[in-house]
DNA sequence: AAACAAAACAACCGCCTCCGC
DNA sequence: GGCGGAGGCGGTTGTTTTGTT
């Protein structure tokens, strides 16, 4: 049997509104009210089912509807509530007077879930994720701001902004680290035993950079789903642009490692997959400090490739040496 | 200026829940 | 308690607009 779609009733139109379509809409509306939406547009002499009368007007002709851009306070309480409800957009509408679950939907599929990928976080949990790559080239796009910066300083935000970048871009690469040369060496080194190593190194716990994500954050390092925070740090989020920002770095990621850029201030010398996979096979954790022995110059052993970056930062010589 | 691609937005579809009978 | 209708919700698709080459 089946049910009967409510909108394949013989000729009832589909598609598009008319603004006559709208005029009677509103105009029957604001006489009568509603009512059964399924009556409706036979009463205000509409060819269309009630279903799509009904979404017409709670999406586009309700007069307290408010049209255009989200605001920057609209964008982060959308984050903050979809960290904590998922995917219930009338929920998440409830707390933006005068914003539809639909366009809070669209406005999530088109731009703060790209948002969020960019900056490396999974969008379903807004935690980071944990596949190294997918997350790290945005990181270091922020990164490398820092060059462009230190000859345009425009902006404190923006300054700070980068410094966090850096930060995340070097825990994001440790964390990996960490857990791939354990699995590699047979190791089962837990979340938390990630989370408490990188914990215990004191430049980690002094950092204020880090600690000032922390405080806003409580568990920075936590990867997964071992906690229900989200981790993205509301100021990196509202900074980071729509997807221009200038991936330059992109040339060297995709490139194979053995032909570095030239000005590696700016381009971030970066290893690929294969080739740190290998750095990884060749480097379990209790040999990590050969990788600091090495100078940081291109061509030579696996360890000749960790990125220049992490060489003059106090947190990786404390941990690699 | 034209063609193409990507982004943004509006609308539809099918499933689910609630409620009255 | 079971059934069916109505409304609501979330996922998805189709169309339009905007940007890029």
């Amino acid at each position: 049997m089946g049910r009967s779609p409510c909108c394949d009733e013989n000729g009832l139109k589909k598609g598009p509104w008319t603004p006559e379509e709208d005029e009677k809409l509103v105009q029957y509306i604001q006489k009568h009210g509603h009512g059964s939406w399924r009556a409706l547009p036979k009463l205000a002499g509409l060819n269309r089912c009630g279903k799509s009368c009904r979404l017409r007007w709670t999406n586009y002709l309700r007069p307290d509807i408010k049209r255009g851009k989200f605001s920057q306070d609209e964008e982060q309480t959308i984050l903050h509530l979809h960290s904590v409800l998922g995917n219930k957009w009338s929920a998440i509408a409830t707390h933006l007077p005068g914003r539809t679950d639909n366009e809070i939907k669209n406005f999530w599929n088109t731009h703060l879930k790209k948002k969020l990928i960019q900056m490396g976080f999974d969008p379903m949990t807004h935690q980071p994720r944990t596949d190294l790559f997918s997350s790290l080239p945005h990181l270091l796009a922020l990164a490398n701001l820092g060059d462009l910066m230190e000859h345009h300083p425009f902006d404190e935000n923006a300054v700070r902004l980068q410094a966090e970048a850096v930060q995340l871009v070097k825990l994001q690469y440790l964390q990996y680290l960490f857990q791939s040369a354990a699995s590699t060496a047979n190791n089962n080194i837990t979340d938390r035993e990630t989370i408490n190593l990188l914990n215990s190194i004191p430049a980690i716990k002094q950092n204020p950079v880090l600690n000032s994500l922390q405080a806003e954050n409580p568990a920075p390092f936590s990867i997964g789903n071992a906690t229900t925070q989200p981790l993205h740090h509301p100021s990196l989020l509202s900074h980071l642009s729509d997807p221009q920002v200038p991936f330059s770095f992109q040339t060297s990621f995709n490139s194979q490692g053995d032909n570095p850029p030239e000005d590696s201030s700016w381009v971030f010398p970066f290893p690929t997959t294969s080739l740190l996979s290998t750095m990884i096979e060749e480097t379990s954790i209790s040999n990590l400090g050969d990788a600091t022995s090495s100078t940081s110059s291109y061509g030579g052993g696996a360890s000749s490739y960790w990125p220049e970056l992490f060489f003059d930062d106090q947190i990786m010589h404390e941990i690699l040496s």
